[in-house]
DNA sequence: AGCAGAACGGAATAAACCGTTCCGTTTGGC
DNA sequence: GCCAAACGGAACGGTTTATTCCGTTCTGCT
């Protein structure tokens, strides 16, 4: 090959461009940041409103992405995925496990990939791929509560499906401002936490925790009487 | 006046009525009652959907309704109302005021009257006595939760606008069964409550409470990018 | 016994809304 | 300079929804 400016490949070279394939390249991050987005607080939000949100037309969506669907999918997918890393980050060996165990559960919430992998299930048919992401997704919770667990830093009914639980009321948590969402959700986090870790004076919770199954339940939309 | 069957005026007289006039009757409640259902899982659900659930055609709803607007505004107030009936059922003298909070927590959200009230806002234009409501409920869970924090029961660092997050956070838990969904809650209830108390070892929270007008914002619907 | 009309079910209507396609234009790369 | 990749946004077709309309049923009263 000779020296001529640009590599063909847009994926080869992640530098800096110039002109057209810049734009384009922005235009792919600023299309599925803004979905992120606008899909968080909507999940049924039209496919207009993220390309205004992402300031291109409707076209630049559709030449990336063949429909909908796979937008979403896309971004489940994404979503799990990141979930996963921080998982494994905060799998390695830390000398408290409880404070393992709080900061993944911090380390998800910041993501805001909550959301992204039950709420937006649903609206969109799951492929395989993403059954696989949230079983791995699972599997790894439940071993960090594991080891807080049986380091007897949390209280005898606690429960690893009660993490899955934690995600889901924090993630209810959704303000205009972003900081302060993520600033009210820390606020929160600290009051679930010291609730479920071990003291000595607390009695026994009034409830048992959900089952798995009706954990799994909730990735099936609900096609009875709604919109 | 002789003394035929029933009297003229629906509302004169609650007790059994026959044929038609009973029919109309539990329909009214019919009605009503399947709203609460409908809007409480999908706040977007279409008026069709409530008919169906109520079992009865659409026009013997509109026949009571001018349209969807007045029964969401309907169904709001009524949540308010309920929503103070259970705080002044809770502000009597107890003799223990940490108590006394925690059941007047339970109490709002085994009615699931905050769902009712916050996220139905926005998809219907506020009327002012729905103001007024809103304002008396503030200030009574205020007051219970001032009593319970000036008792020393709960930790230095919580604030009269974490109940509202309370609910919020609680009411985001909801399964199929509606018996289970409210078990779930009580279980978090316990925890979050549990996380609220004062206790010694416990360090300061890590962001500060909502204040009264991020809480008022949820009110006013996103126009923004969104359906 | 018979009638006026309250109450109802559900089809019909008209107006959104939404996903997707199409087409004319721009512009960077060669 | 020319070609085509990339884009903006209007246009299209299907679906959904609030609301209205009409024909029917059956009660409460005379």
């Amino acid at each position: 090959m000779s020296t001529p400016g640009q590599p063909k490949d847009p994926a080869a070279y992640a530098g800096p461009l110039s002109g057209r394939r810049a734009q384009a390249a922005r235009n792919d991050h600023a299309i599925l940041s803004a979905a992120r987005t606008v899909f968080l607080q909507n999940p049924h939000a039209p496919v207009a409103a993220v390309a205004t949100a992402a300031g291109v037309g409707i076209s630049a969506l559709y030449r990336r992405y063949p429909g909908k669907e796979q937008l979403l999918q896309k971004l489940c997918a994404d979503g799990l995925r990141t979930f996963i890393a921080v998982a494994e980050r905060h799998s390695d060996a830390q000398p408290d496990p409880f404070t393992a165990l709080k900061e993944f559960v911090r380390g998800i919430v910041d993501a805001d990939v909550h959301a992204l992998t039950v709420k937006l299930a649903g609206t969109f048919t799951p492929t395989p791929e993403l059954g696989e992401l949230s079983a791995r997704a699972g599997t790894l919770a439940q071993e960090i509560f594991n080891r807080a667990f049986e380091a007897g830093a949390l209280r005898a009914d606690a429960d690893a499906n009660d993490i899955p639980m934690v995600f889901e009321q924090l993630t209810a948590i959704r303000l205009r401002d972003e900081a302060r969402t993520a600033a009210l959700r820390h606020r929160y986090l600290d009051v679930l936490m010291d609730g479920l870790r071990s003291s000595q004076g607390a009695e026994a919770l009034s409830a048992p925790p959900p089952s798995s199954q009706e954990l799994g339940e909730r990735w099936i939309a609900p096609d009875a009487i709604m919109d």
